[in-house]
RNA sequence: GCCUCCAUAGCUCAGUGGCAGAGCACCUCACUUGUAAUGAGGCGACGUGGGUUCAAUUCCCACUAGAGGCUCCA
């Protein structure tokens, strides 16, 4: 009996039940670095027999589905480890992560000092050079074999079909498998933290030890990682934002930003961009009240879903009337399209309403302008017919565009689906769920669907943007657009058709830029601070190079500023060496000098912020051509 | 809310069951300097509340805040 074997564009014809190792041999394929091979698109151990004819692929660590499987393995290299130091401890599950794998512990307690001993044993045992064994085993027998650990009894219970275990050395898991063929290829180690999580994800469930690590084929490339790590650290937002004095967090508030002087100017400078991309795109602004009767919510639908997590609040002289702080506009844009009768005429209706939201959301959740307890929104609320509804969308993606532009910001799209709580008809469900999809094929977005992910009153477009690194997975949340179908019928909005009956409009909800803080907060982290020359606090500093010359920098800072330029003057006597590398550090985009030449030939010298020095600079048309690249809330600074 | 870790000066970090250490920042003085740190001096701190102890910043408990995860995210 033989087997068909493609590989790329050959064919050849080997030995029935041939394993990979054995295939790459007749194809004279070098195995060097080879973890796992594809076959049939399905991967599948080098050392398994294959009894059909396939194609095949070898997959090394630089693969995806490589690193899936050496990370898988590491995940038991790991597990094997923390069994012998800890025989109590009870396995839950072990897969691989993005960048990682983690293993699940129950009856486990470590602390992050026990991790480099579980690392160095890791070590040991990888060089032993142990086997992963694949067995197909009965459900009678895995029963008996994991009798001891209910949690691998509750994932063997609801399997079907085809059940395997691995076996390395005397260490057995039900696994799924495939696995590099031997831990040994396994050497640069990193253990990187010891995190809860509840078992299958149930808050209900029980508290697992999960350990986190990672893994590479070499120390060299482990090193590599490190150094990833370390720059990674350097966008880190909230340390940019102590750095560059933008923001303090006090535990006077807890998940409330106090944005300082230097930080409430880059706030302002997004939110008149905000404003005046509304205004170019046909919104009208609204202002309205930070808090409302609860009633408001009641009729929403917000208290009864999200109670928990309003700040509700009441005068003291009348502890029965309960108010909210307003945890969303939505509802008070009814109140403004109600407060005349509407015909269809004026429809769409675009209301944007910028207030700020208080959300109680759980201490351990918050994270700096990421994720916070009060923050305001460009948000609005589009009150459109259901004819309208595709193309506003389509508008509102329109702006999207133009202002991630500013920012190089590549949108990636997800749509959410109908959630399992929720309010409103099937029939409008389906449509919501067909007209956003129409959308994102209009624009030609790549999108992936997360079913039942949307809100409870309606579908959504959420939408993300890369960090600095480029990886998807670690992809920001900035918006959502989302179509509701309820909010008018439950506020009892209603517009006069051309067929002169009342209507429900459909409204759309859109924040383009998120919350603004947040917004900022992806600024900093995807520039590391190096903010342009538009949102820069200090967009230039005027420099002495001695006291000779205040009387100069001092008019040389008047005619920056009376351009429109924030200037900044360091007239101190300390040294030029000083100031520029203090101002460096502040990331400021330009220094000005004004020394001995620059005063007799009146001019400056300009230096930037990657250190180029431009000498003899003309003061007057260095702040034109600063005012452009303002205006044009220009990315770079090449002046 | 749950798990692990952490909390020393404005910042970054040492350290100890027995008087609290540094660098930077800040203030003062000297220096008058040409593109990433001039020198000297000074000011300034053990998150809060309990407990153990002759003695607690140090050990224990609780709380608060922070970091990373989990869950959640209208």
């Amino acid at each position: 009996m033989r087997t068909k074997i493609h590989f790329k564009d050959r064919e050849i014809s080997v030995r029935a039940r041939s394993t990979p190792v054995e295939i790459a041999k007749e194809l004279g394929v070098d195995l060097k670095g080879i973890l796992v091979a594809k076959v049939n698109g399905v991967l599948v151990d080098l050392y398994r027999e294959i009894n059909e004819d396939c194609s095949i692929e070898f997959l090394d660590f630089n693969s995806k589905g490589g690193k899936q499987v050496f990370w898988h393995s590491s995940s038991h290299l790991m597990a094997i480890a923390i069994k012998e130091l800890h025989p109590e401890a009870l396995l839950g599950i072990g897969p691989a992560i993005d960048e990682g794998f983690y293993y699940d512990f129950y009856n486990l307690k470590l602390g992050d000092n026990d991790l480099p001993t579980i690392e160095n044993r890791m070590k040991e045992i990888a060089a032993k050079d142990l086997r992963f064994l694949r067995k197909q085993i009965t459900k009678e027998e895995g029963k008996k074999l994991l009798s001891t650990n209910k949690f691998k009894m509750e994932l063997l219970d609801q399997m079907n079909g085809e059940i395997t275990v691995y076996e390395t050395g005397d260490f057995i898991d039900l696994c799924r498998g495939p696995h590099i063929p031997s831990a040994k290829l396994i050497k640069g180690i990193k253990l990187t933290k010891v995190a809860g999580a509840y078992w299958r994800g149930d808050s209900k469930r029980e508290v697992m030890t999960r350990v986190y690590g990672v893994t590479f084929p070499s120390t060299r490339d482990l090193d590599e990682y490190l150094k990833t790590e370390a720059e990674r650290g350097k966008h880190d937002h909230k340390k940019i934002g102590k750095e560059l004095e933008l923001f303090e967090t006090s535990s006077l508030s807890p998940g409330s930003p106090f944005f300082l002087p230097k930080g409430a100017i880059v706030y302002n400078e997004l939110l008149k961009l905000a404003r005046e991309m509304d205004a170019k795109y046909g919104y009208q602004e609204i202002i309205t009240p930070i808090m409302a009767k609860s009633d408001v919510w009641k009729t929403s639908g917000h208290y009864e879903k999200y109670r928990e997590n309003m700040y509700r609040v009441s005068p003291f002289s009348n502890e029965e009337e309960e108010y909210a702080l307003k945890p969303m506009n939505c509802p008070f844009s009814t109140v403004v399209f109600k407060s005349k009768t509407r015909s269809y005429r004026e429809l769409p209706l675009r209301f944007a309403d910028y207030g700020f939201l208080h959300r109680y959301e759980l201490e351990g959740t918050l994270d700096g302008l990421f994720r916070t307890r009060l923050f305001e929104q460009n948000d609005a609320h589009i009150f459109a017919t259901k004819d309208q509804v595709e193309d506003e969308i389509i508008r509102v993606f329109e702006l999207m565009e133009e202002v991630y532009s500013l920012f190089k910001f590549v949108p990636i799209m997800t749509l959410a689906t109908r959630p399992k709580e929720r309010i409103g008809t099937e029939e409008e469900w389906d449509l919501g769920e067909s007209i956003l999809k129409k959308v994102l094929e209009r624009k030609g977005y790549k999108y992936t669907i997360k079913e039942g992910d949307g809100a409870f009153y309606g579908p959504k477009i959420d939408v993300y943007v890369l960090d600095f690194t480029g990886r998807p997975e670690s992809a920001y949340t900035v918006f959502t657009v989302q179509i509701d179908f309820n909010l008018a019928r439950r506020f009892d909005v209603k517009y006069i058709g051309s067929d002169n009956k009342e209507h429900v409009p459909i409204v759309i909800h859109r924040a383009v830029m998120g919350s603004i803080g947040r917004f900022l907060g992806i600024i900093l982290e995807n520039t590391a601070g190096d903010l342009p020359l538009w949102l820069s606090p200090t967009q230039v500093a005027i420099l002495t190079v001695t006291d000779k010359n205040v009387e100069y920098a001092r008019k040389i800072k008047e005619i920056l500023s009376k351009c429109g330029l924030r200037a900044e003057l360091d007239d101190s006597n300390a040294t030029l060496d000083y100031k520029v590398r203090e101002k460096q550090l502040k990331k400021i985009p330009y220094l000005a000098i004004a020394g001995e030449k620059e005063e007799k030939a009146k001019t400056i010298a300009i230096r930037d912020r990657k250190g180029k020095v431009k000498y003899g600079v003309n003061p007057e048309e260095f702040a034109s051509k600063c005012a452009d690249s303002i205006s044009a809330r220009a990315l770079d600074i090449t002046v």
